[in-house]
DNA sequence: GCTCAAGCTTAAGATTTGCTTAAAATTCAC
DNA sequence: GTGAATTTTAAGCAAATCTTAAGCTTGAGC
């Protein structure tokens, strides 16, 4: 996960640089718009997300937005803005961004957001494993033992939200949500025909279920 | 956690209701904006954070806004507006607003931020213990001397219930209200035996119960 | 020690949940 | 367009879980 940060001010700007770098994001700081915007045009759709100050030498940061948004550039924008630049919002939404957060702000809300953000983008980390099965998201294959097991879309879907929800419970709402992406009331057994249609392809030789059901709760892989 | 939901179309509010409801947050619906503002203010600083739809039936939902933080409330409030009314946000915000999000919204969208506001107000655990009993709420486990032991949900969550609140007595009006949800007189015995299957449970070699009798006042687990 | 309400225990009946299967609907490839 | 693969719906079944209710035990107050 790339982010690119541009902040003129140094304090904020590295303490942003080592912060993000400490959650595992691999961090690029511009301290003015020009270079920002440069680097941005430059790295075109190799950022996963842009923070981006609103007040900056050079090229203001709505401008680095509105530009980026004109080239096709679709890479989530945060924009960071002073405490009482309400006004700016509407602007801002309407030049492109996607999400602001006011000065000063707590790290851990801006962590949030960017998390947020970065959920809607596809998680580069194409191996998922567990146990003796992998699965390369990548290139749509998925191992048991060394050996290929073939699943249909969706089937691969389910495991996929499982494999990367490890160790924590999946209710079938969020199941529905995710893989099935129905975000309203349903009254479906599809999750139910999945979960069985899965396990007769995964579960072959073992003993215990590699999907275990939480009755009421939902399902979930554990180590 | 309490939620207040003020939001008049049914399917949206009852989507809400269930979705935040499995993420175990306690939710209140209010179908129209004087409900709404009545339930507000009747429990004012109650909830931790208020969802309110901008258009409703009664009064609206900037209305609402305005009249708790003019009576001095200062939960969070996310306003939940229609997709293009992006020039009312500067309104909103002057209002009283914390944060808002568009219509159409991503559930896991509207949880992020649900959790980014919460942060500040407490931080949320996955493990909760209390002496040699350890559970993790995320992947719905049980350990007692680090060996699992398996509840069923309504076990699970009445324990969760009273380790959430420690030392503290639980008497059985709020255990009945949290784990059961029950918001009337009940006359049932469902919580003795409850408690009789949790000791059974995690009672198995300790002298004294792990659950204490308060007699004429609730359970307690104490350190 | 007696009484009575509160709490405990047990077991049966009701309900919910998940599993399985098969058939209908839809999508996809040719 | 046709047939095969995939996805969804539906229904019956089995089992786990939840609730109710009745009898039993305990402890506080007299």
């Amino acid at each position: 996960m790339r982010i690119l940060v541009i902040e003129d001010e140094m304090g904020i700007a590295n303490f942003l640089k080592e912060g993000l770098e400490e959650e595992a994001y691999a961090v690029d700081v511009a301290y003015d718009g020009t270079t920002g915007l440069q680097l941005a045009t430059d790295n075109a759709g190799e950022y996963d997300i842009m923070l981006i100050d609103w007040m900056l030498p050079g090229v203001s940061g709505i401008e680095i937005c509105r530009q980026l948004r004109k080239g096709g550039e679709q890479t989530p924008i945060l924009m960071l803005t002073a405490r009482d630049a309400v006004q700016d919002a509407v602007f801002a939404l309407d030049m492109g961004v996607d999400d602001y957060i006011k000065k000063p702000f707590s790290f851990e809300e801006l962590l949030a957001r960017i998390r947020a953000r970065l959920r809607n983008v596809k998680e580069e980390n194409t191996n998922l494993k567990s146990k003796n099965l992998v699965m390369d998201t990548a290139s749509h294959q998925v191992f048991l033992n060394k050996k290929e097991v073939s699943l249909t879309q969706k089937e691969f879907a389910l495991l996929e939200f499982l494999l990367r929800n490890q160790n924590k419970v999946c209710s079938r709402t969020k199941i529905i949500h995710h893989v099935w992406d129905m975000h309203f009331d349903y009254d479906t057994s599809v999750i139910d025909v999945y979960i069985n249609a899965l396990r007769k392809k995964i579960d072959k030789n073992s003993e215990i279920s590699f999907v275990q059901t939480i009755r009421g709760v939902g399902y979930i892989i554990r180590d």
